[in-house]
DNA sequence: ACACACATGTAATTGGTTACATGATTTC
DNA sequence: GAAATCATGTAACCAATTACATGTGTGT
């Protein structure tokens, strides 16, 4: 069983979204899944093909040969649904799950408070964005999607994140307090 | 500036505790940061020839030349030191975090909400034991370890880990009812 | 005219896992 | 004497980023 996640990712996307080319499905998966996932093109176009290839996607508008650059639509087929379906019921992969942040923190004592108090302010404001961001979805998506039957999914997410955020910027208030009594005592 | 992050755990680990052998490190990074960094055998011994090859580490016992398969201890050097400290003070990498169980609990409309329902409950299981295991090693770390100047960092890391689990289990536990709730519905 | 978003793709490199190969020492 | 743990390393492969190369369409 391939288990690339990346190809499953693809086939994900599709089968909300039908009809897009290799640049659209980057932009839907930053604007969906982006809090968690990440492509790039250069995972995103070879796959593509190799998927196509495979038949588990095809191309869903005839393209003009002559013309290079041109948008090249995909859709997924009813093999791509069957293997997306088979993969989902996978047990998800307990990866070790790498931090550099805390890896930063953990051994912050080699650096000084000063070091750690700045790692750990940045991190607090990239929570602080996140959690803004994750708000709106979750106000733009109320509003405008939910009928679709993976809308409950996509909210249990957000509310995933939206807790881990919140969860994030309290520990971070006080772990800078932690530091900054460090640097006196 | 180099950014291979294998690189910094090691310098790391040595700096906290030195005189380890590949293989040692590897289970010393296994009970320290373990739950939020992983590193290979074929990660770590070339790594190892590598930092040594730069002067970053040094063999701190004499190796018996015919003797192939023995152990090789390892000891930062002053200049492992300033590149530890120099990487700890670079802003972490805001790389996309990629998790494969949110990931499929995104896509799970295409699979039915037994297939998630089962999910979660892997996923909830997991949580559950890994924050046994960081409230044991909080209470190890309390009656061992206080005296080290880098203790109050592993608390911290350990405290955001406690949290982010807690946080994400009682989750799990709403998830688990609304996904119950659309098997009904 | 210029900038920016749209659009596709490849090549080089990096980072990492996994499987393999070997052997010593300790514990039951 | 068998099994587990200690111990080191390489090779094959896989996944992914990053930089590069190219060109079109739209808006100011």
């Amino acid at each position: 069983m391939e288990r690339n996640p990346t190809t499953y990712a693809i086939l994900g996307i599709l089968a909300i979204h039908p009809n897009q080319s290799g640049y659209e499905i980057r932009k839907t998966v930053q604007q969906s899944v982006g809090f968690f996932w990440g492509e790039s093109y250069g995972q995103i176009y070879p796959t593509l093909k190799r998927l196509a290839a495979e038949g588990l996607i095809v191309l869903s508008a005839p393209v003009d040969v002559k013309e290079k650059t041109r948008r090249k639509e995909y859709s997924i087929t009813p093999a791509g649904k069957k293997r997306l379906q088979a993969w989902l019921a996978v047990p998800f992969r307990d990866d070790p799950p790498r931090d550099e942040f805390l890896l930063k923190l953990f051994f912050a004592s080699d650096a000084g408070p000063g070091v750690a108090l700045e790692q750990i302010r940045r991190f607090q404001e990239k929570n602080r964005r996140m959690l803004a961001m994750l708000l709106e979805l979750q106000k733009l998506g109320l509003a405008r999607s939910s009928h679709y039957p993976g809308f409950p999914y996509w909210m249990l997410t957000l509310s995933y994140g939206v807790g881990q955020l919140k969860t994030a910027i309290a520990w971070s208030d006080m772990a800078m307090a932690a530091v900054k009594g460090l640097e006196w005592g």
